[in-house]
DNA sequence: GTAAATTCATACTCCCCGGTATGTCCCGCG
DNA sequence: CGCGGGACATACCGGGGAGTATGAATTTAC
């Protein structure tokens, strides 16, 4: 028969949970209590995976929101053999926008969100927000360099600033679609992003 | 002698106190107890010029967030005679960035750090957020469409989508400022900001 | 000048929620 | 096979913060 403990699943299912709960209503507003009922866990269970509500957050940081991030919008810039950055940035737009569950921007960005609500708080958080941040400015970056090298991009242009400003409508898109609960901000931003984009053709 | 009873000076204080604790530590997570220790005003008197801590927090945003968004980024906008927008913005963000108290931004965006933790908890939040927001799009976006009367901007540009992706910008330059702790991404993406803005030039 | 209403102070209540203590069950290992 | 440690369940605790009750001081109204 099917074995009882599995622990590795159990943990999985927590950290979805919590993922899912903190993504809608923050991390604060997050009770342990929502999470375990929404998996069937106990509260042994989960305080026997997580030392404390703290080091759940920090674990929903290290694995489910970089992971996010870099499925949404981090690994599409770096398709193999793609020298056109531009494109790849345009593109990935598209994707998150279409191919995802509709409405689901309405919740706003899971990294934005826990950026805003706990960096002030928390150095844990804040530190870690950070280096996603970190992250995607620089591989941006790198992209746009790349797109620099073969051509396709113009090459007076400041990447590092360019990136910052990438991720920041991004980021506000998603800001602006939280509160509006439409998804008018959203595609308008994305509009005007694709419009500095082509400004940064040679 | 001086009266001893100052009700709406009170309120004031208690106004203020409230707006400077939750900038730094969130609606949530700011105390009742600190707002009031910061003032020296009693929780008498805080509950007989309040109903609770959310009618408070509406407060807070009516009349200091909108007041804050109105000189820092409306005001500035439309000034006497002025009919280049694209200049103005221009101008408004450089006096932001020289013209405040130093690190003020490492806070974040008053209006964005509550619109990005109170609009999926509370309706009564999320609706004057919004409201703000709408303002802000609304009154840059026809600063622009005057710009294109007067020639200064392109008119073939969609000033709506171009006012989205401005605020946009500016709230996720502040997004990254507060977790990184550093004015750093917040210069980049102004720069990166101002030369979207000259791609506006007809 | 006095009653009524407003303004503020103090002490207390209540409850939610993160955290803990303790016990049971299961699995691996000799 | 049994024993020790990991995996999970249940019940309880304690603190902190929002909210309230009550009363005193002050201003206003008539």
């Amino acid at each position: 028969m099917s074995r009882a403990y599995k622990p590795d699943e159990t943990r999985r299912q927590i950290l979805e949970a919590a993922y899912g709960v903190i993504h809608r209503h923050g991390f604060q507003a997050a009770g342990l209590t929502d999470i375990l009922a929404l998996t069937g866990v106990t509260k042994g269970a989960m305080y026997h995976h997580f030392p404390n509500k703290m080091a759940l957050g920090y674990a929903v940081v290290d694995e489910m929101v970089k992971d996010y991030l870099e499925d949404w919008w981090l690994a599409p810039l770096e398709v193999e053999g793609d020298d056109d950055p531009l494109a790849a940035i345009a593109r990935t737009i598209q994707n998150n926008m279409t191919g995802r569950v509709p409405d689901i921007h309405l919740l706003g960005c899971p990294l934005n969100n826990l950026a805003q609500e706990m960096s002030p708080i928390d150095g844990g958080f804040r530190q870690r927000v950070e280096e996603l941040y970190r992250a995607w400015r620089r591989r941006l970056s790198r992209a746009l360099t790349r797109g620099q090298h073969s051509g396709k991009v113009n090459a007076t242009a400041d990447t590092d600033e360019a990136a910052t400003l990438i991720v920041a409508a991004i980021q506000g898109a998603f800001s602006q679609t939280k509160s509006a609960q439409s998804m008018a901000p959203f595609h308008d931003c994305m509009a005007g992003l694709n419009r500095y984009l082509m400004g940064l053709r040679p």
